[in-house]
Parts: structure tokens; sequence; C-alpha cells
DNA sequence: TCTACTATCACATTTGAACTGA
DNA sequence: ATCAGTTCAAATGTGATAGTAG
């Protein structure tokens, strides 16, 4: 079998690989969280894939956007995630282009993809057109792969969509688990230095560092627990940015123009505990915004989820059923057809415009 | 009282315009 | 005039804290 197996997935002959897998990783076993904030908040580990099997010079646009893992929300009581009721109505739904959409398939794979500048906000008036969540939901990020040339033709262009049930995270807007204050400290330079020049400064901001030691507490996620250290390596990823990319705003205010940041992340992967996100497959009430509506692609989607740990599991696909099988929600035959244009639904991508 | 959220802080990293030289 | 480097000031992003709101 091939190397590639457990981070990519593959439809057709469009494969999609996660680049960083196993920082992801690295959080998916603790419990990932996402910090949002009223002005928006890049995420951490970012999203970044690579892809290939594209038609060279066929145009795609690359898109992604936030999907509820399960109909609850939660909350952190003492040392672990507690189920807290039943989830919010779904705020407005957007979704991110990647800022070098659209372009040809020897562009997109050519080098990773990264969305580094993709911010979450719990802002539902949010006028920057960042990707709005509910703290305390949880959710995970959709791909997807559409072939157009057109931002304005995504809601009739083929597409495929892929997701990474290790990329599942809970919205936040403080740090719950000191574990992952810890992980995202040791990996993030930002967060690093900011945290370093705090304790420099002394004083008022002398605390924290206790805690984290302290934080090293037993932490229980709902699982079968066990938990070691967190490797201290500070295998910094290297954010190896390239060249300087100079078009600022496109059409809309979340497709500004970003440099790519293809990471190379060796954190060696952590023995913790497995992290058992009940998740399920869930309906997305339609809703509209100035940005795109995803809702009918929900019934689209088949899943494989319940991340169980093994290797197999750690990649899976939704994957877009034809049209005959669409409406009952999930199929599960994939038609995996040489030509890759079989593969591809036909079926409008967003059911409402949203420009 | 408890939980969730927010503004603020200080500084390394990133950005990008101005500059230099070929 | 154009391009590739270089420099450097300004903007950005980051987690913890103290405070607010409910």
């Amino acid at each position: 079998m091939l190397p590639p197996a457990a981070d990519s997935i593959q439809q057709g002959s469009i494969r999609m690989t996660l680049e960083n897998a196993h920082l992801w990783k690295s959080f998916h076993n603790i419990g990932t969280e996402m910090i949002i904030t009223k002005h928006g908040r890049r995420m951490f580990p970012h999203c970044s894939v690579s892809v290939s099997g594209l038609q060279p010079f066929a145009k795609y646009i690359i898109m992604v956007d936030m999907i509820p893992a399960d109909t609850f929300k939660y909350k952190w009581k003492k040392e672990q995630w507690e189920w807290a009721g039943k989830a919010e109505p779904q705020p407005p739904c957007r979704s991110y282009m990647h800022p070098d959409s659209p372009a040809p398939g020897s562009h997109w794979m050519k080098q990773s993809l990264s969305f580094l500048k993709m911010k979450l906000t719990n802002n539902t008036l949010d006028q920057h057109g960042h990707i709005i969540l509910h703290s305390m939901h949880r959710y995970y990020p959709r791909f997807h792969v559409i072939q157009t040339d057109s931002p304005y033709l995504v809601r009739w262009a083929p597409f495929l969509s892929f997701s990474f049930p290790e990329m599942t995270f809970t919205a936040v807007t403080a740090y719950q688990n000191p574990k992952i204050t810890k992980l995202k400290i040791d990996h993030n330079p930002f967060a690093k230095a900011f945290r370093e020049g705090g304790t420099h400064s002394q004083g008022k901001r002398c605390r924290p560092s206790e805690k984290t030691s302290s934080g090293d507490r037993k932490i229980v996620c709902k699982g079968p627990s066990g938990l070691q250290r967190t490797p201290s390596s500070t295998q910094s990823e290297e954010a190896d940015k390239s060249h300087a990319q100079t078009m600022k705003q496109g059409p809309h205010p979340s497709w500004s123009k970003e440099q790519d940041a293809s990471e190379s992340l060796h954190g060696e992967p952590l023995d913790l505990h497995e992290y058992d996100y009940s998740c399920e497959e869930q309906m997305v009430p339609a809703s509209v915004t100035y940005q795109h509506d995803r809702s009918d692609l929900r019934s689209v989607e088949y899943t494989r989820f319940g991340f169980p740990s093994s290797e197999a599991d750690t990649s899976y696909a939704f994957a877009p059923a034809d049209q005959g099988t669409r409406q009952h929600g999930s199929s599960h035959h994939h038609h995996h057809h040489p030509s890759n244009t079989a593969d591809w639904s036909q079926y409008p991508l967003f059911s409402y415009s949203c420009w």
C-alpha cells in the first residue's frame, strides 16, 4: 500500500492530503480548541492541505467552510468537557476562499495550500467576512475543490469536498484545557513570544507560568485516559514563507491574497489518550448571508464519523453523492471511476447567491 | 456565586514600501 | 526601465489577566 494513506483522502483521481497532520493529531488527542474573538482569530494549527490529481489546465476554486461536528454545546467542567445542552441555531454560514482562487490545477498541485489567514469569529454581525462560529460548539473544516474559473459560477460548478476528522475542534473564547494552551505555546511562535515576553515583564503576568506547570494535572476528556507528557521539544514549525504576493483585496473581503505558508511540522506524535468526540451527522439549517450558503451540501455527504483511533479512520471523506441518492442524505457508494469527471457532483454547490 | 466573554497588554514575527545596485 | 535583494518602520498576532455581563 502507498505511503500517503493516513492523512490523505482520495476521490476519483483527486487526492487531498492534510499537510500538518502530526500537529493536528497532537491537538486532536487532547481535544483541539480554537479561540474565536469578536474581531476574528486565526486558527492554530492552520488549515494546510495539498492536492493532486487535478487537471493541470482546468481552473479550480478551493474553499473552506466549517461544519458543526454534532448537535450539542459543551462546557468545560473541572477538567473535562461536558455536554451542556442542544446546539444553538446555526450562525450565518460563511466560507473562506483560498486567495489564489481561481487557479489552474497545475498551480494548486505545485505546492501546499495554506489557509493561514482565515479567521474565526463569534461576532454574528461580523462585517469582515470571517467565519462565524458559536463558542462551546464543535466544528470541523471542510475543503471544497470546485472546478470553475469564476467565483460567480461556484454555485453551479462541479465540486468535491474533503474533510479530516482529526481537525475537529471546539470553538472557545478562552482556552479551557491547559494542555491545549501548552501545545499552542510550544508550536506557535507568536504565542511563545508573547508568553515569554509577558513573563519577562514580570509581576502581573507571572502567575501563568506556574499555572501551566500545574496544568500537568490530569485531564480526562471523556474517553479512555492515560495521559503522558507533552514533548517540550520545541520543534517549532518553520513557516516556509516564500514569495510575498502583492494583490490586496478581491471583490470580497475574504478573498484577499495571502502568501502561501507551507508548513513542515515535525512534532512527534504524542502519546496522549484518545479523545472521544461523539459526533454525528447533522443537517445545517439553511441561512443566507452575503456569502455562500452551504446548506444543501449537507445532503450530499456521507460520513464515517465516530473516530476510532485506527489509522484507517484518520482518513475519510465526505463525498458528494450522485444526483439520485443525494436526497437521502448519506450514500456510501463511491464510484471510483477512472475518469474524474464522473465523480464530480454537478449539483449546485451553494443554494443561494450571497454576493 | 459561577460561567462566558472582552479589552488590554508587550513584543517577536510578518508585511510591504522604500531603497540600492545591477 | 526592470528586476532582485535589502532594509526597516508599521502592522499583526498571540495568551493571560482583570474586569464586565448575565
